[in-house]
RNA sequence: GGGCGGUUAGCUCAGUUGGUUAGAGCGCCACGUUGACAUCGUGGAGGUCACCGGUUCGAAUCCAGUACCGCCCA
């Protein structure tokens, strides 16, 4: 590793790695392993795009799980797949082959569909690319896709099984209608944002009284043409005497009935509302109640249709503003109101949702929630961080069922064939064997009805596969929150309902990733970043690194590709100390003399231990960003900052140990780097592979975690470690100040008993090369003995004196102000001490390790207060 | 409108069941290279813990309210 180049160049060598790990199949579990089994699923990526940071983020905290429990001794199986994702991907092709000119119905659906697939072939490419890329430890044999026929058989077998039921119905409903691509969504696919827009108050003539008007508030007057009914709340004065007449609605000249209902709100607008049943999922509750008529006036185009009589073929906007205008024309309109009110959009799409009157199929949800509201209230499943129970249960109480239907091409075909004979209706797994007298529902299911099969489809169920049985139920589900509705929830009920199990213990919910302005990432705003650029630019593991350390739980990331120098400069720092020991223990040659351990020693270890201690709290509390700080913090704080510092005096004291002093500090790094490994694969492996000889096809991967041992942290070796560190840093500081430059100098400690400098003595010889001094003399002194030391520039640290030889060109005022400035806060610490013990409230109800610690408290900082009095003087 | 969460250093965030003189990284300032790393080292400055009450011997931490911000659901 001589001819290692200075800094670390990630590409090519992940580049290798991948190779390396391929050849090898590491990430396939094995067959007949004893081992303890760990499973997780992927959250298949949809084969609409590339990988964004968001799944480079869940798919690493994935891999830290896989990684760290396949060293930990369990068969770990990680499955990959990707998902079809029906309405985001019919969107992208519709849209491609729009730019060419082509329609859909212009190919046909059989034609269609095999551009379908042609897209799918590219992406999952792509898609499979970017996870190897990043080094996502799955198992590539047991890839799954939720078209594949296994799959498949699983929707199909699950609609029949709730058809047979009854849980899945179809029925006419108002539905959310996505107009541009032309299909009903379910409410989840619905986001609602603000729209500016005008609220007008239309005049309704009563009918057979000249002149009298009820003025209804409506923000989509082009809807009134569907009108059947208009309602006031019984309680509210204003409507008392014409409730129960008739108000002849505007523009049709039609007479429709003043309903009083409780359900109107008095508050809003003039407290008379219109009622369009076919338009409004409302009024349709309204109109189901009271048996109106719902004449549909828009089409599923979102173009009025021919019960708009002389608005027929325009769009609903257009019709909105010429109706408008006619009423004007007529006198009707009393008045027109900005108004901000929250509008549906397609989640996909993005156009404007139409709440639309329409035949489709429904899961009946309420049966499934309640188990599955269960197994996370009683944390059979538990959710980190644990706030979002109150998300799910919230939902899960008021769930409603779930529109599966969707009017698309791509996707399972709904497996319910009508009789072209009578009106039979067929619903199996198979098609019927006379296929020619039968067609088949058109439609397609909500891509959401598939995914929710996935812990236990890709596993093979309905059929009893031998992986289902050993795999199944899954460990850990990493995921976004956003979907937690869509997704989570939805696969706790199809895995309870159908295998009786829960899909997995825990689940994980990530951070969404913003950009530094605390922006959503999106295409449209240009502020994505593209993930293979980055991990170009900085390396994979940088990347990984970064975001599971940026990765507090319960907050979003706010996340600019810069901050990845976070990991770049880690990575960096851990190929050079590699290197550097490497180069250390090289030019030692044969040396390898047993050293003499030192305090050091042990505190290294101890600090290694507390580091793991640490790094096992984390994961198992799913803390990744604790986690990965305290490898960071241990790496580079503590063994390259301390004791590698430290190694250099020591090999040079004992020559004759070097080899085996550097061979020491090689074995702690590989440990280090093993625990790291979850985080950082690559530049763990290639070091792994780099400070000892291996046996080919050896690798880190399947090595084995270095075991926590508590009994090996030394408090002492800590808090003496503490000491000298906090001495050397005070030292420093002093040569700074007296401006020693490369000089060096002569310290005095004046201490009072030997307690309190026996480290520091045996330390003696790191203390003076680590702060390039000549000598330190030791002083014992008696309390309360007055050494002078004028001349001499002062600190304290901890119960010790320090005195370093100042010249001339010392800033006497400014020391002093220092020090008085340090004396008015002491005196104010002491004070408040005091007043604290003082407290008969405190001393009496207080913990007696609390007591004693303010009484210490207070003890030193009175001989500090005293030590600085007097160094004020000498100065 | 209902629910959930947040507000701590210039920025991004830690701060476990109330017991510190409130921490880290980045940024900033000063100094530093006769070789591990300038993607670095050494030292330093920097905070009335959003506000107002309350509980308590003791509150960044618990409770209530206010303001602002975010998310989810309607």
């Amino acid at each position: 590793m001589g001819d290692l180049s200075k800094t670390y160049e990630p590409n090519e060598i992940e580049l290798k790695l991948i190779e390396f790990w391929k050849e090898n199949n590491f990430y396939s579990p094995q067959a007949d392993s004893d081992k303890p089994k760990y499973s997780i699923v992927i959250p298949p990526p949809n084969v609409t795009g590339n990988l964004t940071i968001g799944h480079m983020l869940n798919n690493t905290i994935q891999d830290v799980y896989a990684r760290w429990k396949r060293m930990s001794g369990f068969n770990v199986l990680w499955l990959p797949g990707s998902d079809h994702a029906g309405i985001a991907t019919q969107t992208k092709v519709e849209g491609k082959l729009r730019e060419e000119g082509i329609s859909k119905y212009d190919l046909g659906r059989e034609k269609f569909l095999e551009k379908m697939w042609e897209w799918k072939d590219i992406y999952h490419v792509n898609i499979v690319a970017q996870l190897t890329r990043m080094g996502a430890s799955v198992d590539w044999n047991r890839e799954r896709f939720t078209m594949d026929e296994g799959l498949s058989k699983a929707v199909r077998k699950v609609f029949v099984d709730l058809y047979k039921k009854g849980l899945i119905y179809k029925g006419k409903r108002i539905i959310n209608w996505d107009p541009e691509q032309q299909t009903a969504l379910s409410d989840e696919e619905v986001i609602h944002s603000e729209k500016k827009d005008k609220l007008y108050y239309v005049k309704y003539p009563v009918l057979g009284e000249e002149g009298k008007f009820v003025i209804i508030a409506t923000t989509r007057p082009e809807t009134m043409l569907g009108d059947t009914a208009i309602a006031v709340n019984p309680k509210d004065e204003r409507y008392t005497d014409i409730a129960g007449k008739k108000v002849v609605l505007p523009i049709v000249d039609k007479a429709i009935p003043i309903i009083a209902d409780e359900y109107v709100d008095m508050e809003f607008g003039t407290g008379a509302l219109k009622i369009t049943p076919a338009h409004d999922p409302n009024d349709y509750e309204i109109g189901v109640k009271y048996d109106l008529d719902m004449p549909q006036v828009i089409d599923q185009t979102g173009k009025m249709n021919e019960n708009a009589g002389r608005f027929s073929g325009l769009d609903r906007f257009e019709a909105r503003e010429k109706i408008v205008e006619k009423l004007s024309e007529l006198g009707l309109i009393e008045k027109i109101e900005d108004y901000v009110h929250n509008v549906g959009f397609s989640e996909r799409g993005g156009s404007q949702v139409e709440p639309y009157l329409s035949d489709q199929w429904f899961v009946s949800m309420k049966p499934l929630a309640g188990p599955a509201l269960n197994a996370v209230v009683s944390g059979e499943v538990k959710f980190h961080p644990e706030k979002w129970v109150k998300t799910y249960s919230h939902w899960m109480e008021g769930i409603r069922d779930w529109c599966i239907s969707r009017q698309l091409w791509w996707g399972h075909q709904i497996p319910v064939w009508y009789n072209k004979n009578n009106n039979e209706i067929y619903c199996e797994v198979e098609a019927p064997k006379d296929l020619e007298n039968w067609e088949q529902d058109p439609d397609v299911l909500d891509t959401w009805f598939s995914s929710w099969l996935w812990p236990f489809s890709t596993m093979g169920w309905p059929d009893e596969t031998a992986d289902l049985k050993k795999y199944f139920p899954t460990d850990f589900l990493s995921t976004a929150p956003d979907i937690i509705f869509f997704w989570v929830a939805r696969m706790i009920m199809a895995s309870i309902e159908f295998t009786g199990k829960v899909p997995f213990k825990d689940v994980y919910f990530h951070n969404i990733i913003r950009d530094e302005q605390g922006r959503k990432l999106s295409k449209s705003l240009g502020n994505s970043p593209d993930v293979i650029e980055v991990m170009n630019e900085y390396g994979t593991d940088a990347l990984r690194f970064t975001l599971v350390y940026l990765a507090p739980q319960g907050t979003d990331i706010l996340f600019a590709k810069e901050k990845c120098e976070i990991g770049r400069n880690f990575a960096n720092k851990l190929w050079n100390a590699a290197r550097f020991l490497l180069m250390k223990k090289e030019q030692a040659g044969d040396t390898f003399k047993p050293f003499k351990g030192d305090l050091f020693d042990k505190w290294i270890i101890s600090r290694q231990h507390s580091a793991i201690k640490d790094y096992l709290k984390a994961l198992d509390e799913f803390k990744t960003n604790e986690a990965s700080g305290a490898l960071y913090d241990f790496i580079w704080g503590d063994f390259c900052d301390w004791y590698i510092e430290i190694l250099k005096i020591k090999a040079a004291e004992q020559p004759e140990s070097a080899g085996a002093i550097f061979e020491n500090a090689i074995n702690i790094f590989e440990d280090s780097i093993k625990l790291l490994h979850p985080v950082m694969p690559f530049i763990t492996e290639e070091l792994y592979a780099g400070i000892k000889e291996r046996k080919p096809g050896e690798s880190i991967t399947l090595s084995l975690m270095p075991e926590l041992d508590e009994s090996l942290i030394s408090q002492k070796s800590l808090d003496d470690v503490h000491l000298i560190q906090e001495l050397i840093t005070a030292i420093r500081n002093m040569k700074l100040e007296l401006k020693y430059g490369g000089k060096k100098g002569d310290l005095e400690i004046h201490y009072l008993n030997e307690n309190a400098v026996s480290a520091v003595q045996e330390a003696i010889s790191y203390i003076e090369k680590l702060t390039r001094l000549n000598s330190i003399t030791f002083v014992k002194r008696a309390a309360g003995d007055g050494i002078e030391r004028s001349g001499w520039m002062h600190n304290i640290v901890s119960s010790l004196e320090l005195y370093l030889l100042r010249d001339s060109s010392f800033d006497t005022e400014a020391e002093k102000k220092k020090i008085d400035d340090e004396i008015i806060k002491i005196r104010s610490f002491i004070d408040g001490i005091n007043k604290k013990l003082g407290n008969e409230g405190f001393v009496a109800k207080a913990p007696e390790s609390v007591i004693a610690g303010e009484k210490k408290k207070l003890a030193d900082q009175n001989d500090k207060l005293e030590k600085l009095l007097k160094q004020r003087e000498l100065i």
